[in-house]
Order: structure tokens, then C-alpha cells, then sequence
RNA sequence: GCCCCCGUAGCCCAACUGGCAGAGGCAGCCGACUUAAAAUCGGCCCAGUGCGGGUUCGAACCCCGCCGGGGGCACCA
């Protein structure tokens, strides 16, 4: 115990180091980005910024980790790069704080705001810090104000009356992306129904772009995530055909995928809940009306759970009207139903029961006539079993039967003609709809950016001017903010009371405030330009780094966020306010951190505190295992991996510097060749598994490195060996991505200042190339022997030399040969005859 | 129901995208150093790539069919 006291100079001692390089960077800020005098290239590295929403958990330890291996990259291959960190700080979650623990919203977030940057900084990320931002903040939030009216004088932004998604226990509307199977998203919440008038933005009208656009982001952005957005937009492609309508002066449009089909329709369904069923139902007689109204009530009334129930039996009310079969003059009866949705194509559809599921479910469960239109076969080429009996909808493809001219002719063909048929008589066009609704943006909560309109009884929606913004949030104080289903804001009564700015009478606020996805849609943008007072960003700025090159986060915002923001760019596309029309060039999704084969939760109790891991690992080795575990996209789980022995192998790493005993700036090249060579060769592989992600490999690189470094100094040419300073070098360069404190300590350890711009260490190319190399010589695909030859060597001469090989005589025992495979220099197959 | 992704040593993962299945690590075992332990250093063990076919001189990789796991959409006409 008393002899030989360990000191920090032959200890690796990571609090210590954590201790010495901390208040160093605090000073040195060496991930500032420069707008001016910068001649470098530009690289904008994005990580998806948090919820300030307490300390940083095991989550966020992994995304950032990833995103700083990216952006400390460029920042050593020579790039000026833009890293920013900012809060995505508008949201329930604060104001239900506000609420519960009778907190003030801003100092809530602004104390979590502290204590989330204060763990940043410890954990080393390499945020430019002059760029910080939060959107809670008027100098943020103006600027949605400001892009608000923007898109209302575009006509993108709109108010409309309609039935919304509504969670009972937030008490405010969600947008369809916020609705998961009929649950809300935060609370888990059945979503019901309610008739509101609220704010859009008119998402649908970029539908097309969103979805074609997708294809320019193949092989940079996840599969998944375009797949996902793929499904979301939902586009279908069909036509609209016109019925008329007995007793009713306008004939309607209905939308199907399938006009081929339409001499099998035998009755049409409207949206029970749409104006067109109450329309319909106006003509009828007391009794209709009556089950009409009482079977909407019960519509209403029913979650998006039990709507969601694929199994549910049909309903519906025959509501005594009928229309009239463009094709054949034929009566349809008109009923009404909820499984015909009011928002989607027109709220009505032509039913074709024998092709399609859900018009035969209803069919069956009404006794309507069902039609076979087209002659659909089995795998075996007997005609289907009639839908009426065996209750499954004929939905493959086939030929027409029943239906006058279009007999005989195949599916394909009979939409072709059809389409073109009821286009030139003007009853019809091709159409094409999608699953994608507009996005609603109101909310009935305190804790957002107000929306900027003045409602004027003389001047109706009137925008406010832009030198009126912001439209600051009035003080929480005094306002009751518990749900309520009407915004909070409508109690502050100062606030709410102004004059119209057209014509200077009385008039109202809107007392509405925004979805937060509408501060993240462009906050990539105000990093750009965080100080701006005159506008959102700068235009120079834009130019300099937009788009973003590289984002990072994880892929529960595959749809959301990421769809938002592209509608957004888009739209400033359009306004000119930008030059490109997708935000984020490249995404890497970051997988999540489990534990015992599951998400962390406090149910499961399995909650892995990131804090604990820092005390008893210390943060690199907590960065260094999330980032060696596996392929950044993948799920970690914590029980499989070590931090343990990470922290050993950083220790292992350091001591190298440590025994370094050559001066700095010694020639390398006098060193040993072999150690050389595999530092050469580890530095120009990590620059290619970097670009392509594969963080886990370059990490296994170091350690070979780092092994082979060990083995030249105890067992080699010894630690004053030159090589054995470059081999230290290059490890402290690499781990800098990784392991930020060991890497600077080992870098001072070695003579120099500033790890992260220590630069990489050049490749030389001939160190690459390698004497000899091994040549697999194979009969009949089996190993039978091998040979030492120069990297160089002919075709010709390998496949003599492999022919004439100890172990290939022996396999082939004289046979003939039928060919020779040769892949020179590393491979020769002989194919016996 | 439709669409997408993934199955390689006991475990986490590599394999230049068709060319020797193993780079790195965990766990395990053995040894060196030590009075002993820790730390450190060295070594060893371990799969024929979920299953069945096919293409090919050659398949973990390409194709077809299963099995298992994960994810997205789902009354969208």
C-alpha cells in the first residue's frame, strides 16, 4: 500500500484528464465555426436538437457521440464546419410542469436548458457555442410568426372548420402524425373527434414533390425513412367519375382506382360524417332523417380505436335517394356509412362489391346485389367462386364480363378505355389522391408561438405587419393554464384586446399557438444566421453552408419532423428565400439504447442513467462503447457491451504516449518500416470507413493500431523508434473522434497542442503497397495452396506458377484441365475437366 | 392484408459488395510478472454463415420458397 505511490504521469486517471482539458476547451472554443477569413471548405453537420426536458439520458449520449465522430472528422481532414446545438424548447411538457408543480414555463425550461449544456460541455460535444439557440424565445419565435404570415399571404397557411383529432386529457387537437393506432402520441390517449375551426398549412399542395423528390435522396437518406414517407404521402392514382344525383340539380364526383369496374357498381356510399350525407339525407322523409341523424351521433361519438378495428361488422343508413350509373343509366341506392371517410378523394364512393372487400363486407351485412364484372381465375385457371358466396371480393386482375362494349377486354386495356370514354363526354378525368392530409398547426395551449393574425369584425383575418412582430407570449402569471379545450391565452384579456391593423378599430388576437413542429420545420436555417434581427436568416449564410450535409438522429422523426422541414424548404424555395429545395442532404439514423432486450422505461425499471456511467467509465469510454457496439443504425444493448473494457483499452492507448521517448518533429521516416506501414494503411482505411459510417471498424483499426504500437515497443524496435511517435500520433488523431480527453491528453503527452485540429496524418501512398501478397490457389473452388508473389504480376505468369504449385499437382493427380480462373493477384481457381 | 429491413462463434460484431469465413472486442481457459491479489503482458478455445432449393469455376453476399425477429402503412375506394 505504501510503496510505489501511483502519480497522474504513469496512471491513466480519466477524471483527472476530464478535469485538465474541460476548462482548456471552455477557453479555446475549438469547434467555432468561421463565417469570415476562412478560406477552408464547408461541411454542415446537424444533430437533431433535444427536448429540454430534464438532464441528457443514454439517448442522447448516442446520437451525440455519432454526430461528433462526423463532424470532428471533417474538422480534421480541414474543413470549416458548423456544428450547432440548440433547444427544441416550445411543448407540453414544460407547461404541464407549469401546471402540476406550479412552475413558471420559462424558468422550467430555461433551468433544464442550463443543466442540458452543462452536461454537453462535460461530454465533450463539439458544438459551435456561439450559435445556441431555443425557440422558446422571442428572437427565435418571431420568425415562425414572421414564416406564418409569409405563408398566409401564399395562401399556405388557412383556417377551416372541420372534424379534427382531439385528445381528451391534453385537451387540445393533434395532427393526423400525432394520432399512433387512435392513441395520442404523448399520453396514450384514445383520440376522439371534434368540429373545430383551426389553422393549416396547406401540406397537400407538395404532395407530389415530397414523394417524387424522395427519389433524389436514394442511397443518402435510410431506406426506411423514404420508404416510411413513401407510405405516408400515400399517393393513389385513379379518376373521378361524375354520377348525377335524382332530385338534385349538381351531379357528384367520386373517386376510384378502378373505373374498369364500374358496370359491377350496385349502390354508392357517402361519408356518413361528410356535408354531402347530410345534404343527401335533407329530401328525405321523418323516419330517414331520423336514423340518419342518430347513426352520425354514434359515428361521432366512437374513438379512432374503434374506427381502427379492421374486423368491425359494417353500418349504415339507406338514406331513400339513389343516383344514376354514368355508363349503364342504372339506379344506384345512396347509403351512408363511416367507412367511407369524408376527407379522402370526395367523401363518396361508387361500391363494387363483387371487387372490392369492404363493399361486399356492406353488401352482405345490407343484402345489395352483388355483380361480377371481371373474369378473375385462380392459380389454377378456374374462375373464382362467386363473391356473394364465399364472401371474398374477386380483387385480382382478369377480363370483362358484364359490361356492355368493354367485354373481352383485359383490366388494363378496360381502364384505359373507359378513362378515356368518360373523359371525352365530360364525365369524367384522371385524378389522383393521397393519404397525406394538410398538417394541422393551431393548438388550444399556452406553451407555443402565438399565431400572428388579428381578427377584425370589419377587416376579417388580418396578418400582423412585420414590424409588429413579435407577438410575444403574455406572462404565464394569472393565467389559468389548465386544459380546457380553449386557449389560455383567451383569459389575458390585455393581450388579447388590440386594434386591427388595417383600420384601427377594436379587435381580437388569435388566441391559438403553434405545433412545435412548426419551430423545427426551419431551425436548421437560424443557426446560419443566429443573431440576425432583420429576418430569419441570412442570405450570404445560406449560400456559404445550406444545405445541411450530414444529419443526424434518430428515426422516430422518419415522418414528422423530416416531412415537415422538407414542406418548409420547399416552400421557401418557392418564395426565393433559399436556393435548394431539400434541407438535409444526407441522414443517418442513430439506433436506440436498450437494456436486457428492451427499451429503457420506468415500468421495466431497466433504466440505464447516463450520469452513472460518466462517474464509474468517464465519458470517453462511455463514447468510445456506444460508438464501438455495432453499426450507428443499429440498437445497442447496454447489457452486451462493456464499458469496462473499453475504459481498459483507452488506458492501453494512452500508456503509448506516455512511453514515447523520441522528440516531437522527429523524421518518421527514419522509423521502422513495418510499424509504418500498418499506420499508413489504418489512418487511409479509417478515412473510408468514417465517409461510410462504419465507426465500429475504425475503432477496431485503432486497436490494432494500438496493439501493434504496444508490441513495437516492448518486443520491437523500441519507444524511441520514430515510427513508434508517428504510430502514437496517428492513434491520438483517431481516438479524437472518439474519445476527445484521452486523445488531447495523449496529444500534450506528445509535445503538441489541440488534438481536434491536429489534422490527419497524410497518407503516404507507398507505405500501401505491399512486397508481396498472398495468392489462394483453388481446385475446383477448395483451397489446395497458396503462393508469396508480387502485387504486380501478369496473369500469365500467376496461373504457370499456380499450376505448377506442390498442392494443386497433388489435387489434380493428372487430371485434364477444363479452365483456369484467374484473378490476379490474389486468386486462381483450375476447374478439372 | 400490403410494403420494407435483418438472421455469421456462448455474446456484440468484421469480411475490400461474388474470391482463403474472422479484423476488433466481451465472456471462458492457460501462462508470464507478483509473497499474494489487482493492474499489465502473452497465448489458446470457439461458427461454415436460420432452413431448403437454384445460378456460378466459385455464394454469407445474387435468385426462388420457407422459418424466426424487427419495423412501417392499414375501411384511403
Amino acid at each position: 500500500m505504501t510503496d510505489t505511490p501511483v502519480t497522474d504521469e504513469n496512471r491513466y486517471d480519466f477524471r483527472a484528464i476530464e478535469d485538465r482539458w474541460q476548462p482548456v476547451w471552455r477557453e479555446t472554443q475549438p469547434f467555432r465555426s468561421s463565417n469570415e477569413g476562412d478560406d477552408r471548405p464547408t461541411k454542415y453537420v446537424l444533430d437533431m436538437f433535444p427536448y429540454p426536458s430534464g438532464d441528457l439520458h443514454m439517448g442522447h449520449a448516442e446520437a451525440y457521440a455519432l454526430g461528433d465522430v462526423i463532424a470532428r472528422y471533417w474538422v480534421q481532414r480541414g474543413y470549416n464546419v458548423l456544428h450547432p446545438i440548440g433547444w427544441d424548447s416550445f411543448g407540453l411538457p414544460a407547461e404541464n410542469a407549469a401546471i402540476n408543480r406550479g412552475l413558471d414555463p420559462r424558468g422550467w425550461t430555461e433551468d433544464n436548458i442550463a443543466q442540458q449544456r452543462a452536461s454537453m460541455e462535460r461530454y465533450a460535444c463539439s458544438f459551435d457555442w456561439d450559435r445556441v439557440l431555443a425557440t422558446h424565445r422571442p428572437e427565435y419565435y418571431q420568425w415562425n410568426q414572421w414564416l406564418f404570415t409569409r405563408m398566409h399571404e401564399k395562401g399556405l397557411a388557412y383556417r377551416k372548420h372541420s372534424n379534427v383529432n382531439w385528445c381528451p386529457k391534453d385537451q387540445t387537437v393533434l395532427a393526423n402524425e400525432q394520432v399512433v393506432a387512435g392513441l395520442c402520441e404523448r399520453c396514450d390517449t384514445p383520440v376522439t373527434k371534434k368540429k373545430l375551426n383551426q389553422w393549416y398549412f396547406k401540406i397537400t399542395d407538395y404532395a407530389d414533390r415530397l414523394l417524387d423528390d424522395l427519389a433524389t435522396l436514394e442511397g443518402k437518406w435510410p431506406s426506411k425513412v423514404i420508404a416510411m414517407q413513401k407510405n405516408w404521402i400515400g399517393r393513389s392514382e385513379g379518376a373521378d367519375v361524375q354520377f348525377r344525383i335524382e332530385g338534385r340539380d349538381e351531379p357528384i364526383d367520386i373517386y376510384t382506382t378502378r373505373p374498369d369496374t364500374l358496370y359491377g357498381a350496385t349502390f354508392m356510399v357517402v361519408a356518413a360524417d361528410s356535408d354531402l350525407g347530410a345534404e343527401l339525407v335533407e329530401g328525405a322523409d321523418a323516419a330517414v332523417k331520423e336514423e340518419f341523424a342518430a347513426y352520425v351521433e354514434s359515428v361521432r361519438a366512437a374513438s379512432d380505436i374503434d374506427r381502427l378495428a379492421t374486423d368491425r361488422p359494417k353500418t349504415g343508413v339507406f338514406l331513400n335517394r339513389y343516383a344514376i350509373n354514368p355508363v349503364n343509366g342504372e339506379r344506384l341506392p345512396i347509403w351512408a356509412s363511416d367507412y367511407v371517410l369524408a376527407d379522402y378523394g370526395h367523401g363518396a364512393v361508387m361500391a363494387v362489391p363483387a371487387h372490392d372487400q369492404r363493399d361486399l363486407d356492406f353488401a352482405r351485412a345490407m343484402d345489395l346485389p352483388v355483380r361480377l364484372v371481371l373474369d378473375v381465375r385462380d392459380e389454377d385457371g378456374n374462375p373464382v367462386e362467386d363473391p356473394a358466396t364465399s364472401g371474398i371480393a374477386a380483387t385480382g386482375d382478369g377480363t370483362l364480363i358484364n359490361s356492355g362494349d368493354l367485354n373481352g377486354k383485359p383490366k388494363d386495356q378496360a381502364i384505359a378505355e373507359i378513362s378515356a370514354d368518360l373523359e371525352a363526354k365530360g364525365l369524367g378525368a384522371a385524378s389522383r389522391n393521397y393519404r397525406l392530409r394538410d398538417w394541422l398547426i393551431s393548438r388550444q395551449r399556452y406553451w407555443g408561438t402565438p399565431i400572428p393574425i388579428v381578427h377584425c369584425d370589419d377587416c376579417g383575418e388580418v396578418r400582423v405587419p412585420d414590424d409588429q412582430l413579435p407577438i410575444e407570449l403574455p406572462p404565464a402569471e394569472g393565467l389559468d393554464l389548465k386544459p380546457k379545450g380553449t386557449s389560455p391565452l383567451g383569459a389575458a384579456t390585455d393581450w388579447v384586446n388590440t386594434t386591427c391593423p388595417d383600420c384601427g378599430k377594436p379587435a381580437k388576437r388569435d388566441t391559438d399557438t403553434m405545433d412545435t413542429f412548426v419551430d423545427s420545420s426551419w431551425y436548421y436555417m437560424r443557426y446560419l444566421s443566429p443573431n440576425k434581427t432583420d429576418g430569419p436568416f441570412d442570405a450570404e449564410d445560406a449560400k456559404k453552408w445550406a444545405p445541411v450535409d450530414q444529419y443526424v438522429g434518430g428515426v422516430t422523426h422518419a415522418i414528422l419532423h423530416l416531412l415537415y422541414s422538407r414542406f418548409f424548404t420547399k416552400a421557401l424555395n418557392d418564395m426565393g428565400f433559399v436556393d435548394f429545395d431539400e434541407p438535409f442532404s444526407a441522414l443517418l439514423n442513430q439506433g436506440m439504447v436498450q437494456m436486457d432486450g428492451s427499451a429503457m422505461s420506468k415500468s421495466r425499471g431497466n433504466i440505464v442513467r447516463l450520469s452513472e456511467q460518466l462517474d464509474e467509465f468517464g465519458v470517453d469510454a462511455v463514447r468510445l462503447t456506444l460508438v464501438f457496439a455495432g453499426p450507428p443504425e443499429d440498437d445497442i444493448d447496454w447489457a452486451d457491451v462493456s464499458a469496462g473494457a473499453t475504459a481498459k483499452f483507452l488506458a492501453r492507448a494512452w500508456r503509448l504516449a506516455r512511453d514515447v521517448s523520441s522528440e516531437p518533429g522527429v523524421d518518421p521516416t527514419t522509423g521502422d518500416a513495418a510499424l509504418r506501414a500498418i499506420t499508413h494503411k489504418t489512418m487511409h482505411e479509417a478515412a473510408e470507413l468514417t465517409e461510410s459510417f462504419r465507426f465500429n471498424v475504425v475503432v477496431a483499426r485503432t486497436m490494432e493500431l494500438v496493439n501493434a504500437t504496444r508490441k513495437a515497443i516492448d518486443s520491437g524496435p523500441g519507444a524511441a523508434d520514430p515510427a513508434v511517435r508517428e504510430a502514437a500520433e496517428a492513434v491520438a488523431v483517431l481516438l479524437s473522434m472518439f474519445a476527445p480527453y484521452c486523445a488531447e491528453d495523449m496529444w500534450s503527452m506528445l509535445g503538441h497542442e489541440n488534438v481536434a485540429r491536429g489534422g490527419w496524418i497524410d497518407v503516404d501512398e507507398s507505405l500501401l503497397v505491399e512486397d508481396t501478397v498472398t495468392c489462394v490457389v483453388q481446385v475446383k473452388g477448395k483451397v489446395r495452396d497458396r503462393l508469396e508473389v508480387p502485387p504486380s504480376i501478369s496473369e500469365d505468369d500467376l496461373r504457370e506458377q499456380a499450376l505448377a504449385a506442390p498442392g494443386v499437382v497433388r489435387a489434380l493427380e493428372g487430371a485434364d484441365i477444363r479452365t483456369v480462373i484467374v484473378r490476379a493477384p490474389k486468386l486462381v481457381n483450375i476447374v478439372p475437366a
